[in-house]
DNA sequence: AACTTACTTTTGTGATCACAAACAATTACT
DNA sequence: AGTAATTGTTTGTGATCACAAAAGTAAGTT
């Protein structure tokens, strides 16, 4: 008789714990990029002692940081007060695909006005840092780098209240995009940043919504096929 | 001489607490609430301790409730680790509003098709409600229904991915809400909600968006206008 | 009188403990 | 054998304590 665990063990990737931060925070830091990565199975069972056991940590700082992590809707308490990540549907997919679109289509267009050259030249290196992630076919690095392209974009804007809209929406796809890019041998994106790059520089705020709803869509294009939604439930499942 | 205290004084109305829930989300909803309705003033520094003291619980549920509310932002935590109602400047409020605005008539849009006889005639009775307190003169009740409204509209749908962010935005907004609302004698209020009905009867997406957005932007107008803008940030202020 | 320095107090963070509710497993009963 | 009741374990919640960083205050110096 094999000795199993009841549960399905949760392998975390742990970085190097900074003294200068918190425990809270680096714990927070810890299960944000474990659930981004989808290293946490949608629906398992997650407890206090059991992460402060892996993290070696007490439960305290545990505690604060599930509660954040929930209040950002990147995992769910149940009525229980048990927490998990939430699982997916494609209908819930779809829908927060479509939030992506319209929020940072706005976030695009109101960030626009206050891009100088600076920035400019920001935007540029991380597009020409994509491009090469491209040819390198690293997907991992090419969904990092096009975060960090469209959170440029969008700090642009001093006065800004749509990040962390936008980013409660990214942890909450995160961990499906990586469960689909990791399914796919060949993962051919167009890129749409350029479109978007010269918009930029023509100031047309049009244009740039158009480029950015384009570069979501096309993103998880790939991700929305029917059976692709069908092998994320499956995986995701009960 | 008389025994002063060195900060300003809070003042939090607090409601019964229930049993059968958890004393953190008791609160939670306290703090929200005062929060909402502007109890606190912006830039006041709040301490654990001293909350504790006013709702009469121990610190622990006072520190959960506090990351949870600054995780949704209402609450910002500053780089002391002191926590504080986000102070509010024109260009802020202003991508507040826009930022309803796109969100909201996304939400709206996203809904419709969902809507049925059932969410429709309680649509009805809300919009009803809130005609009547229009003739009352009743704000608080005015702002209360039509969140109700609103809420009740968005979560016709019911792969709801929207509306924890659309809360987000409107816990920034209400503290500056109230104290708008509680400085206009006469606070004539065009009923947008009429069209917004005749839309979802059209099953008409396009309009209901048109409707929604007017909605919201002649609700916040009167505290749009420079003036009013400025007597927030004075309110507001250092 | 203004600024720096040393000291006291306050405050957030994190650990540990107690307890009741939820869960799991065993036992008892039809 | 299948179901209900019961016991033992696990878990979240909340309270209390210890400690270091921060803030506030007073004294000392220029």
């Amino acid at each position: 008789m094999q000795i199993m665990d009841k549960k399905s063990p949760i392998q975390i990737t742990i970085s190097e714990r900074d003294d200068s931060v918190t425990i809270t925070q680096w714990v927070y830091q810890t299960l944000r990029n474990a659930v981004m990565y989808g290293e946490i199975l949608p629906g398992r069972a997650l407890t206090i002692r059991e992460l402060a056991g892996i993290l070696e940590v007490s439960p305290m700082p545990v505690r604060e940081a599930l509660r954040q992590l929930a209040a950002e809707n990147a995992l769910e308490i149940q009525g229980n007060r048990r927490v998990m990540v939430p699982k997916m549907t494609a209908m819930k997919f779809s829908e927060l695909c479509e939030a992506r679109i319209a929020i940072e289509s706005h976030a695009a267009a109101r960030a626009l006005p206050y891009i100088d050259r600076d920035q400019l030249s920001q935007l540029r290196v991380l597009d020409s840092l994509i491009d090469k992630a491209q040819e390198e076919k690293n997907l991992a690095q090419i969904s990092t780098l096009n975060q960090n392209f469209h959170r440029a974009l969008y700090t642009a804007n001093p006065h800004q209240v749509t990040l962390p809209l936008i980013e409660s929406l990214w942890l909450q796809l995160g961990p499906f995009m990586r469960l689909a890019t990791s399914q796919l041998e060949e993962h051919y994106l167009v890129d749409r940043h350029n479109e978007a790059m010269t918009a930029i520089e023509k100031k047309d705020a049009f244009a740039l919504q158009i480029a950015i709803a384009a570069d979501i869509r096309e993103g998880i294009a790939f991700a929305g096929t029917p059976e692709m939604l069908h092998s994320f439930i499956a995986n995701a499942g009960t």
